[in-house]
DNA sequence: GTGAAAGCGCTAACAT
DNA sequence: ATGTTAGCGCTTTCAC
């Protein structure tokens, strides 16, 4: 079965010309000089015949196939799937390439096997997304496979980065607080995210603590405490909120760790009859449809999915992959559930 | 800059045969017969040397890629996103493919990039997402490129195409309330989902309701009332369930047409001291992370994702794309939110 | 059983 | 300024 398509040769034959110059002409080289008449034919051949480049052939011959990989663990299945991808791959498309999604589910040999396919593809480069913080580096990092490390860090130090700046988010996030009055009875809830799994915490807790101990620091506030829990569902956050309440002194403000424990808070807070803000303030991160879901509206400081996406793809494609860091700021977004202390 | 990469040839090389002999061998072809002693020399060479197959290469002669492309209006971006593309990654692995994923934003000029991109990659075939029920059809559908629908309908009834069975599981949402002793006071919440984009409502409005009415006549049941309201936020949800109890008589079940109204539901409740289930039992549609969330938990028919991306990449590489709907069932996720009636 | 040779569609060094 | 030719790494027909 031959194939249907249009060749270069077609277009040669078309326009009565060599294979050669309808390359130079087709591939825009400027450095070969080819007459303005047989470029006309040239193209004029290319349009009428409906030429499109086979670009597996053109690969071959490059090496270079205008596709990037965009490996995660778990993260392109949660939420958080959406915007990154939605990200690079605008960021991709601007620059013609096209992406390959792919996850590993945290299995080695899943991922074994995506990187593989994906070099043994050509790719020019590949994303490697993740949650965790304390990730194995990329098994089949090599320099001629251009990396990305996406929203974590690279211990060993050789890879670029691109994550979220969450330590000037926490600082921000305290800072709207402050800035609306409360200097006592506010309380975080969530804190580092430690579990058995990372009794650390997570990179993203342990910054966004750094940040807002720092905000506090700065003013010469202190934290009425700090709830450690679960980050993964509102139950932590309405547990820690419901203790909280049980206690001596009632509760200013809260720093909510996400949008899922602030959720929880607004539960907690619901059913012991006190109301955001009146009563209680509320900031938190993410800024999830719930934030907008919630009454009142949940301010919260966003992750930019979007821009974390574009980012790593520009990184990747501007060939500048000096191993830095680069921190995406986190922008606020204001609603309802901030109100000066009573 | 020579590849850095072992060929076939190094391989022969290394093992003393021809590149014919090579690639017979580890292309695994059993109707040409090779002495065990040579293929054991070219296993053992492969494996030495680490030989990788060049896919570009491969495909270049075979026209076959072992890629599939997966384009989405804006489905990708949602929560929706995740599973989908999670059930057609795993489905393409067991298969040995990747996946191209791109969303056009239903602009018609990035999906006419899109897809030429994939196309003039050679890819296998194309996996076309889609919320909006009365999409155009796919612009660069041919034979040889196949084709699945995946999340709506074909009206040229050309292709094959993979949906959720709305309709059965309207018939369950409304079987749940039904089962559970609840026979007046049942209103529908959400309805069609008719916007000024769509007064005709959304496909899976319009199935659900069809599913539901069927159920509640063939139980002699009749709905105390529908509110036609949009679905995209709690918003909806919220106002209906207020106005239904500004009424005079008070709603005892509703079927909310997805998890956001029933969370809007939810809210209207609360704020009337109405409580779930003991006053008003919920069904809802999506099973979203909300479901779980909320309290207590919502009682939700699920839309299958991954299901759905696996079903879709299985039709496509099954090339047996005949015209077919394929239905894939949706499950009821059981949670606290029903009760029967007092 | 094994190998030589052609060719997939394209690029690029080297002639002309 | 244009054409000739040799590959990129692989598959596959056809001789040996």
């Amino acid at each position: 079965m031959p194939s249907s398509r249009v060749t270069q040769a077609d277009v040669a034959r078309h326009a009565g010309v060599s294979r050669t110059t309808v390359s130079f002409v087709l591939s825009g080289r400027e450095d070969i000089r080819i007459s303005v008449e047989a470029r006309q034919r040239i193209l004029g051949a290319a349009e009428e015949l409906g030429y499109r480049p086979n670009l597996t052939a053109q690969s071959l011959r490059t090496r270079k196939t205008f596709t990037i990989g965009l490996v995660s663990d778990v993260v392109a299945s949660g939420n958080y799937a959406g915007g990154l991808i939605q990200g690079a791959l605008e960021a991709a498309l601007e620059r013609d390439h096209l992406l390959y999604v792919a996850e590993t589910g945290d299995v080695p040999e899943v991922e074994q096997r995506l990187l593989r396919g994906m070099i043994d593809r050509q790719v020019d480069g590949m994303i490697h997304a993740s949650m965790s913080t304390r990730g194995r580096r990329p098994a089949h990092h090599s320099p001629e496979h251009p990396t990305v490390l996406l929203n974590h860090l690279d211990q060993s130090g050789e890879l670029a980065c691109v994550v979220p700046d969450e330590e000037k988010a926490g600082a921000e996030a305290l800072g709207m607080l402050l800035e609306a009055g409360h200097r006592e009875g506010v309380h975080v809830v969530g804190g580092h995210h430690r579990t058995e799994a990372a009794p650390d915490g997570v990179h993203a807790g342990r910054e966004r603590m750094r940040g807002i101990a720092r905000a506090a620091a700065a003013a010469g506030v202190r934290l009425a405490g700090v709830a450690e829990c679960d980050w993964s569902t509102p139950e932590g956050g309405y547990r820690a909120v419901r203790t909280l309440l049980g206690g001596t002194a009632a509760p200013k403000a809260l720093v909510c760790c996400n949008d899922r424990l602030a959720f929880g808070a607004y539960q907690a807070l619901a059913e012991s009859g006190l109301r955001v803000p009146e009563d209680v303030s509320v900031i938190s991160f993410d800024d999830s449809e719930l934030a907008s879901w919630l009454r009142p509206g949940l301010t919260s400081v966003a992750i930019p999915h979007r821009e974390l996406g574009r980012a790593a793809v520009s990184l990747l494609l501007s060939d500048d992959l000096t191993p830095t860091i680069h921190r995406i700021p986190m922008p606020v977004h204001r609603r309802g559930s901030i109100a000066p202390p009573r």
